[in-house]
DNA sequence: AGGCAATGAGAAAACGCTTTCTCATCCGAT
DNA sequence: ATCGGATGAGAAAGCGTTTTCTCATTGCCT
């Protein structure tokens, strides 16, 4: 038993010296070129399996000039959302026999465009998730990154897809859903302001509004995570309303817990909703109502249009929009009065 | 505005020509070499900056023998323990100018071996998570794959670092702690039969029985997710235990809404017990009682064993146990008689 | 049997960078 | 004034592949 370990990588080099042939058969043979005489294919074949031998692919990628790896930035990898779209992404991708790299903003914007184009460079493409980037930035940016796909952001270079969830919309049905359970004091617990999704929601209440003279929206200032809403309770009950739009699922679970610590009962005494349907949602107590996003399959067609992009197909529309799907459980019931 | 898109992104060569050097001096000067004239210097940066040229990390990666980039395997990226450790090791590598590539094997133990090689060899060092591999195939790989460090597995192999979460220890504690609020009837909620941290489990709860000649302990064939937590319902009332330990917080969220479901009530019914201490522990209903693993810790701590291996440093011991500490929430309590 | 197309494999260039090697230049010392 | 040692930059090799170019060999056809 030799100390294998210590010897050097084998190469090309090794396995063309052990068969007798050239390294650019041995590089043909690899590849299944088939202008190799079949004798001298198994031969090649043969050397390599007994030198175990496996192409060195940063080689393999400066001749090729691809990487076979995508890559994703995302602001927070502690998040559900984020965590489900490179989930989808990977999965999607290692099919096609990609792999992904990552890279955490961990929330500081300044550094979304250094990380990005860093991770580009390394990659055949990326999946950019930034959604507190300045437009101008991302005009700016946008071109030097692509092959490229937005989540949730959009921008005038037409050869970026851009992949949206319909937060507007989704609020919207889940305010409505409120209604028709009879309540007239709504609470908005917003998420953090200059999140563009935040933005959406607060545009698609505004249309509810609109549509709802009789109904009394509040909005409340929240956050992103449990901390958030469990930290609004006292707002939250000082309020007057009968039932919560939170942010998206964390919010609401972490308002759900502080008011189960006050004893105030879901839905008896106040309704609740979500969104995003993270896998948490369905087992909570009570069950959370929230918008279904289906953020994985989200991921997955992020991964196809970007495929589309590095292979140069004929793309489809420029941005691709994703409904959510209200889900009606336990935290949501008729208004108490 | 050209469009600047088309054009063959430019590299070392356009810089050289612009600053009229050769491109050696160019490389040296964005390398930080010394032994260029400072006049000649600021030529090439400014030269550099105009073209906006960044080096091709491909190139770079081929001439230096290193790639900067880590590796890591998991089983599944929908587990919020291996979201855990991918955002400690993907955090504290960041701050060291290191990426993360990920490979999600999605179970599939077959596929572990294939991924992990070929993850290795685009990297420069590799973090395992195999939990499903045999201990002989991984005894065998593990030669190959160095520098690695190991989650939860350990190898002969001494310059492999082994990372591990003292489950036995864990349980052990869990258990103790409802010996203590009176319980004598105790059902383990198992993972799955191939886990090697399950093993772990049974070990633990092995030894607390021998301490315990008294208490009756149980086991049921569970799984690691909600589902089975869920599933496992039934059996649980069954067995007539008064309290549960779930394999994990996943299994035990699952129990406890299956439970709340047929209207058992916690912990006055029944206690119930999580492992791993995951965000959303602290926010079920009631707050799980469970054993913290600081799984996020214990990713950074990967990411620093992995980077003493790249650097050569002397290694410190071979096996790094992580102890679970109990957190005692709301989700146990004095025995029902 | 001789010539020509096809076949198949080696030599060498290319990918984009870093680094060693080499050499011209300049300075100070003798 | 000449030599020697720094100093600094270009030439070239190397990293490990793929691929084009080139050429030798084979086999077929006339």
């Amino acid at each position: 038993m030799g100390r294998r370990s210590t010897t050097r990588r084998i190469g090309i080099a090794d396995v063309a010296l052990k068969a007798g042939v050239s390294h650019a058969t041995v590089s043909r043979v690899m590849n299944g070129n088939l202008t190799v005489d079949p004798a001298i294919a198994t031969r090649v074949r043969e050397a390599a399996a007994e030198l175990n031998y496996q192409p060195n692919p940063v080689g393999r990628s400066l001749a090729l000039g691809k990487t076979d790896t995508i890559g994703i930035v995302v602001p927070d990898l502690a998040n559900p959302t984020f965590q489900a779209i490179l989930r989808g992404l990977s999965r999607a991708a290692a099919r096609d026999g990609y792999r992904v790299l990552i890279a955490d903003s961990s929330e500081v914007s300044s550094e979304e465009a250094i990380l990005a184009g860093e991770a580009r460079r390394r990659c055949d493409g990326l999946v950019l998730c930034a959604p507190r980037m300045g437009d101008a930035e991302l005009e700016e940016l946008a071109p030097s990154l692509q092959p490229m796909v937005l989540i949730n952001r959009t921008t005038t270079e037409s050869r970026v897809p851009s992949l949206m969830v319909d937060y507007g919309q989704g609020i919207q049905e889940l305010a409505e859903h409120l209604v028709e359970l009879g309540h007239t004091r709504i609470v908005f617990l917003s998420g953090p302001s200059r999140s563009a999704s935040n933005a959406l929601r607060v545009q698609g209440l505004e249309k509810f509004q609109a549509g709802h003279p009789g109904i009394e929206l509040q909005m409340i200032d929240g956050g992103s995570n449990f901390e958030a809403g469990h930290g609004a309770v006292d707002a939250v009950l000082a309020s007057g309303g009968t039932s919560v739009l939170a942010f998206n699922d964390l919010v609401a679970m972490g308002l759900l817990s502080g008011l189960h610590e006050r004893g105030v009962r879901v839905p008896e005494d106040i309704s609740v909703t979500g969104f995003d349907d993270i896998q948490f949602a369905r087992y909570t107590t009570p069950p959370l109502t929230t918008a279904a996003v289906p953020i994985t399959e989200l991921g997955a067609q992020a991964w196809h249009r970007l495929r589309a992009l590095i292979r140069n197909e004929g793309s489809q529309d420029a941005v691709n929009i994703f409904r959510p799907q209200v889900e009606v459980r336990g935290s949501t019931g008729p208004a108490k009065n």
